[in-house]
DNA sequence: TACACCACGCGAT
DNA sequence: ATCGCGTGGTGTA
C-alpha cells in the first residue's frame, strides 16, 4: 500500500494582499502572488500545473518557517533571495531545464528571453522559453520577471503591472 | 501523427 | 511603429 502524495498549502498575509505558499514532498511547489481575497488566490493555485497529488491540504506548518518574513522583506525593498528546494518533476525536461536556470539570476539582475534560451538549451527557442516561464507555478521565488524582452518588457502572467513592480522592488 | 498556440527576435516596410 | 516569418517546445486530439 502506497502512501498518498500530499500537495500542502498554507496562506499567508502580506502588505500587498493573501498569497499562498504550496509544498508537496517537502519541497516548494508554488506560490500565488498578493490577491485581494484567499478565494481568487486559490483560483490561482488551482490554475497552476502542480504534481501529481491525492489530496491539497492546509494547515499543516511550514517546512520554512522563516520563508513569510522573508516574502514580506522582499516586498519592503529587501535584498533577499530564495535557495529553498523546490519541486518540478510534472515538467517537462525542457520547461525545467528553463526554470531552474532563471532561478540563478540574482537579485536586481535581468536577462532576456535569448540569453535564457541560449544558456538553458543551446537553442533559440526563445518563444518557447517565454511559454515555459508562463508555466512557472512559483514566481518569485523562481524569479521569472527577470526575464525581458530585448526591446521590451515581454509579458507577465499576472499583468505586466505586477513585473514593473516586482522590478522596480530590485532598483 | 498533425495542428495550433505562444510572456521572442529580426529584417523589411 | 508595424508586419511577416523563422523558430522550437507543448497541449490537444
Amino acid at each position: 500500500m502506497k502512501q498518498p502524495n500530499l500537495f500542502f498549502y498554507s496562506p499567508i498575509s502580506t502588505p500587498f494582499g493573501i498569497s499562498i505558499i504550496g509544498w508537496y514532498d517537502n519541497r516548494l511547489s508554488a506560490f500565488v502572488l498578493p490577491q485581494q481575497s484567499l478565494d481568487e488566490a486559490r483560483n490561482i493555485l488551482n490554475s497552476y500545473q502542480l504534481p501529481k497529488h491525492d489530496s491539497q491540504n492546509t494547515g499543516s506548518s511550514l517546512p520554512w518557517p522563516d520563508l513569510p518574513d522573508k516574502i514580506n522583506a522582499y516586498f519592503q525593498g529587501e535584498k533577499v533571495s530564495f535557495p529553498e528546494p523546490v519541486y518540478l518533476e510534472q515538467f517537462h525536461p525542457f520547461t525545467r531545464q528553463v526554470l531552474e536556470t532563471i532561478r540563478t539570476i540574482p537579485w536586481g539582475e535581468v536577462m532576456t528571453y535569448q540569453q535564457v534560451a541560449h544558456q538553458a538549451t543551446q537553442s533559440r527557442a526563445y518563444r518557447a522559453t517565454g511559454q515555459a516561464l508562463g508555466r512557472n507555478p512559483i514566481p518569485l521565488i523562481i524569479p521569472c520577471h527577470r526575464v525581458v524582452a530585448k526591446n521590451s518588457l515581454g509579458g507577465f502572467g499576472y499583468g505586466l503591472e505586477w513585473k514593473s513592480r516586482l522590478l522596480s522592488l530590485e532598483k
